[in-house]
DNA sequence: TCAGCCATGTAATGGGTTACATGATTGA
DNA sequence: TCAATCATGTAACCCATTACATGGCTGA
């Protein structure tokens, strides 16, 4: 029985350490906090649903990660903003000193069923594949915006760097599409 | 109220039918078929610990979409072959042709942490960069030596198709890593 | 008029992971 | 000798999704 360390980071999951990173950035409601976490993250980490950012939310405040204080509207409903504290500041350095290279893993539900492309219509298959690079010219173009928004210069480095990896991918996938659908038009001319 | 159409799929999530095409690759038994999605699909779908392709197989037989034959075997533990039936055939080929195209999640947890890594000591951070370097690396000897196995000529044409993405991503990955190291370098001389 | 935005949450479900259990054979 | 392979499963847990609930304001 190997004895553990006094819980450096209490086994949370990465998805409570990415909620308190974006706290790093400023104060924020979970109404905010979901729209920022989608316009970013959610293109490499994770895309959670609006309660699952909300509870990540409240189990900051039970760790003693971060304070929550009620601001009252008149013109919209009131909110809460969230603010990472010195102690979750602190939880969130050693995690990243500590938590290692944990592997990329990716879920692609349209490769899957390339993959079983002998069993599918041609045309069905070729019309996801047509869907796939919509999609990808999409999300490049999405990305593209998220770079003109930064403007010239090299700050804020980290984000850019994370940035320009879904660039590069989203070409890649892009580049893919074509040439699989130049495939498949020339296996059908073939028969 | 949108009235569903009867049970085409029944809601079954992607992981079963996953599993299921496997199967029309050959039958097999849920070990084997655990080390073959862990050299196929675990690479852009997922990768399940054994003890959930046992139960996605039991599954598979509860719904008549495969059959078990226990075999006994003299100098191996028993084993039990699973075989796709006809209706599991037609269900398969049912999802494929109307499932449509879902986006593809990536979770990279490496990601997270670069985006955040002007909280990170600069040692940390480029330990994990080499990391994730050497991880690309790997990942794309393991694609090659696949690719390899396949030989020359175009078939297996739609299992070829998807490896060439994996080949694609896992290069851009590796490039990435070391433009990004270049800059992590080139940054720390700057201060 | 009416969809969409702002804003926060509860409840139920389940997919997926981790840990545990068993035990014979093979090869370094 | 000892790790790895072959082979199948149970139990517990929890992250994450989906559905549901509420309701005022804004702009087309």
């Amino acid at each position: 029985m190997p004895r553990r360390p006094a819980q450096p980071d209490a086994g949370l999951p990465a998805t409570t350490f990415a909620v308190l990173g974006m706290l790093t950035f400023g104060e924020a409601s979970g109404y905010e906090l979901h729209k920022l976490i989608h316009r970013t993250l959610s293109h490499f980490f994770f895309r959670p649903a609006q309660s699952q950012v909300y509870s990540e939310l409240r189990r900051l405040v039970r760790l003693g990660f971060a304070t929550v204080q009620e601001v009252e509207q008149q013109l919209r409903p009131d909110k809460r903003l969230y603010r990472i504290t010195p102690l979750g500041e602190r939880a969130l350095r050693a995690w990243l000193e500590s938590s290692g290279v944990e592997p990329e893993t990716v879920r692609s539900p349209f490769l899957l069923k390339v993959g079983f492309g002998a069993l599918m219509s041609p045309e069905t298959l070729r019309a996801d594949m047509l869907e796939a690079r919509r999609v990808a010219a999409e999300e490049l173009a999405v990305l593209e915006e998220l770079e003109e928004e930064f403007g010239e210069g090299p700050d804020p480095f980290f984000p850019r760097l994370v940035l320009s990896y879904g660039l590069a991918h989203n070409r890649t996938t892009l580049h893919w599409t074509e040439e699989a659908l130049k495939q498949l038009d020339k296996r059908a001319g073939e028969h």
